[in-house]
DNA sequence: CCTTGACTTAGAGCGTGCTCCAAGCCTTAG
DNA sequence: CTAAGGCTTGGAGCACGCTCTAAGTCAAGG
């Protein structure tokens, strides 16, 4: 028989920079981030953070949240109920659910304003309007 | 033959309130609007605002670029392009285009990271991330 | 040993886009 | 005449989400 592999026990890590450079969030981002308790980082011995990949998806996760705009206390609630525990799974899902709707709605109105942008263009020689 | 009535010499024209009623702008961002030079809007006697059809127009597409979150100064620069007359219109039409450029790309970026989220709802049960 | 450079912290500062305030003027109703 | 209500102005204030500063620590390279 094979002998399997141990699994790797010592999980990669990251620096801040790393972290930014991997997930386009600034690095004073991230510590903003962490000040507000949306991520609580490790630390060296040396006192710097130490990302673990959870961490690193957490980050993704988060950008992602606020690319599609979700306001910071949203987001706040959101990993107040992770932290909660397994209990708060409902109220997690109601909360991605609510967001989802209202980016869904927003996409459409954006949709709507982008038309109209591009119909003046068609048409252009119109000096301001509608 | 019949008489062709006359045209509507006195175009009618709106309030501030009334304005803000229509366009979903409120007053304060129409005056402050009005301020950094993207509104020009005739005065009665008394000094009240008087928004003409054509101002009501402008007010609508300016909501449509806030709308696609282009910023105020490039809508201060289009204007000061309209302002400048038609000798200008190729340059508006770029502007236009690249902005329509600009909100297509986050329109994407948006549909990408809600697409994410959705896979998140969808197979909820993990507690945090990608 | 010393420098370089990445990191740490608490806290201040900033850009954007409104939003509100205070003081005052007009108009209309009672 | 008076009071209410909507408007005017300049300027201050605000919410959000970072972003930057200052002062200091630590590790590695020359």
């Amino acid at each position: 028989m094979v002998a399997v592999s141990t699994i790797a026990i010592e999980e990669q890590t990251f620096t801040i920079a790393e972290v930014a450079e991997k997930t386009g969030v600034s690095a004073h981002a991230l510590r903003y981030y962490e000040r507000i308790g949306l991520l609580e980082v490790g630390r060296q011995a040396s006192g710097h953070r130490r990302f673990t990949g959870h961490d690193v998806d957490r980050v993704v996760f988060i950008g992602r949240l606020r690319a599609t705009a979700m306001p910071i206390r949203e987001i706040q609630r959101y990993f107040a109920l992770v932290a909660g525990g397994p209990g708060t799974e409902d109220e997690r899902l109601a909360l991605l659910q609510a967001h989802h709707a209202t980016v869904r709605a927003q996409l459409r109105d954006l949709e709507a304003a982008l038309d109209a942008i591009e119909h003046k263009i068609a048409r252009y020689g119109g000096s301001c309007s509608p």
